[in-house]
DNA sequence: ATTAGCACTCGTCTTTAAGGAGTGCTAACA
DNA sequence: TGTTAGCACTCCTTAAAGACGAGTGCTAAT
């Protein structure tokens, strides 16, 4: 069977009116609410056929139709109208000038989930093809060595480092240059073993000192490691009694806390870059199983070259896809100025 | 009315019962229930006592008794038996030897919660009595300063600060000194105006720079700002029935996720150090006011001097308060063996 | 092709009744 | 005087029954 473009118009209808309320649509209110001038006879006949064809479901015989999964993706791939919203407090914060990166993205968390009324979560950037800027060693003990280093975006990373040797300050000196030389302008990926036995030799009989330097390094920058992702407005799925549950907000709310099981979301929006960025899972779709009953939509934004992260909303199934794929476009538009600016 | 000793026996098992089951204790109950070989008739008698004296109380007639929140203090105070109790695998876990702090305290929170089945906070050690140890400002880029702040126990800062004019390397490393001969050792608070102008004016042109990195000393050191608490097991609260309807769930929850309000506690956790360091607050005495309907025991750890943080245990009313300080107890303890073992 | 009409379904809400746990009180007992 | 058995009473919980109504599917008329 053929979605005529009245279906089509009826479907829209149907969703619209399922996504405002949450309560199954019945046939008498689409007669009222389109302009198409039809009887909930004739309306009844349509959503017959569209059940059939799989873009909406009844709950029980004698109650109005919801949509199916199948209907939201429809309606996401091909009815949606992005609402465009702007986020003022957003524009104000970051004319604050948020040095730390943590904070600003815990903002941003809480002011899309005070936005939305659903709950959010953000992945800080990765850093992975990002360019060493900076080491420096320096002795904060008598055997313990600090080892700071500076990526391009200004993330820093320090480790404390425990060597068994004592080191004067010249080769202290030498090592940093050694280090700085050798590493600067790199990336994680551009470090290779060549490199570090060159550096190694060169470094002499403080060979394993390098070594140890070089672990550190790896640690601090290795991405999955410490993949910080802040969450916010996990409760606001209380306001949605097809979530709010005991058994699906325990599932859910655990998810949010535990934030490990979040990580499967950001690398499956980074790793998939077809489209404009935005991505929406419809039930099922989602990588996370504890969020079968939700839909998800995920966007990347970007801080300069190669610094990536993800925002990600979560919300019921009849969440309002059109304001949130506007909001979330906006923001990564907005993050983006911000990184401008900055530099 | 008097306490006798056979109304306080009554009380500590009507307690106890309650606590196992979450349910009304009727009298029939407590007179198979004690040894004391008293008929049902009796222990009403002496349940009505006990209702008129507010240790117990009916949700309605012709229901059993629960403590009332004058009856856990009771109880807590002089009836309970703590339950040591080993955790296993935090031993193991401090045996890796945790460099990073926040990992580790992530983890006990963790362990905790999975223990108790209750929901864990832990607030990071506040370094505010605690003395720098060294400081480090480095060009890392034209107009950029990093500023490194290391004070004892290796708690390590950082902040980028802009500078307007250029710098060349030797004043940087006069500034470094002046910094690090100056307050080198020092706590926050004992730096104080006098010496910061004294500072300033070894610097001559460049006393904005130093006015700048105590600025950012002070910022990153500030307590309060940064106050890091991490959180686990929220959704343990669904476990229990009295907790777990949607208004107070997402009260509790939202409390958790923001964190803000957390920082009342340890607040006044840290504040009152009269007893052993651990702190039972039942239903209202709790000062953080989305509680009212838990009890919450808190526990102040040390880690060497000055570097002092908060657990908290939270749970319903008739948590297991035994379990529960015992394990605090014993936790707080093993923390402090960490830190001698460390340094 | 559309629509009015109507019987039918089925979830929701309300009412009613039965059941039962537990109490308070009284009177008897040691 | 303290303890206990007995009993009426309360009130929550659960189940069953019925009323209600929203919404459907189908049929026949337009």
């Amino acid at each position: 069977m053929q979605l005529s473009e009245r279906k089509i118009k009826i479907l829209q209808a149907i969703i619209r009116n399922y996504l405002e309320t949450g309560e199954p649509v019945g046939s008498r209110t689409i007669s009222k609410y389109t302009d198409l001038n039809l009887s909930s006879a004739t309306i009844r006949n349509e959503m017959s056929d569209l059940e059939e064809m799989g873009y909406i479901l009844q709950p029980h015989t004698s109650a109005g139709r919801i949509p199916s999964d199948k209907g939201y993706r429809l309606y996401v791939d091909t009815m949606m109208e992005e609402k465009d919203r702007e986020l003022e407090e957003l524009k104000e914060m970051m004319l604050e000038r948020e040095d730390k990166m943590d904070h600003l993205l815990k903002q941003v968390a809480k002011l899309l989930a005070a936005n939305t009324n659903y709950a959010t979560m953000i992945s800080a950037p990765t850093i992975h093809t990002n360019k060493i800027k900076f080491i420096q060693l320096s002795r904060v003990d008598v055997n313990q060595l600090l080892a700071v280093v500076v990526v391009e975006g200004n993330v820093i990373k320090n480790n404390i480092i425990s060597v068994s040797g004592e080191l004067d300050d010249e080769t202290l000196l030498k090592l940093n240059i050694l280090l700085n030389t050798h590493l600067n302008g790199l990336t994680l990926e551009e470090i290779n073993l060549g490199m570090i036995s060159a550096m190694k030799q060169q470094a002499g009989i403080h060979s394993d000192i390098v070594a140890d330097v070089i672990d550190a390094i790896a640690a601090s920058i290795k991405a999955e490691e410490d993949l910080e992702i802040y969450t916010s407005g996990a409760n606001n799925i209380f306001r949605y009694p097809e979530l709010a549950d005991q058994q699906k907000a325990s599932e859910i709310i655990n998810t949010f806390e535990e934030k490990q099981m979040l990580t499967e979301l950001v690398q499956d929006t980074l790793s998939d870059e077809k489209n404009t960025g935005i991505q929406v899972y419809i039930g099922n779709e989602t990588p996370i199983q504890t969020m079968k009953d939700c839909s998800v939509v995920t966007a990347t934004y970007e801080l300069g070259e190669g610094m990536r992260g993800t925002i990600g909303i979560i919300g019921p199934k009849r969440m309002d896809y059109d304001k949130v794929v506007g909001t979330l476009k906006t923001i990564t538009h907005q993050l983006d100025e911000l990184y401008k600016n900055k530099t």
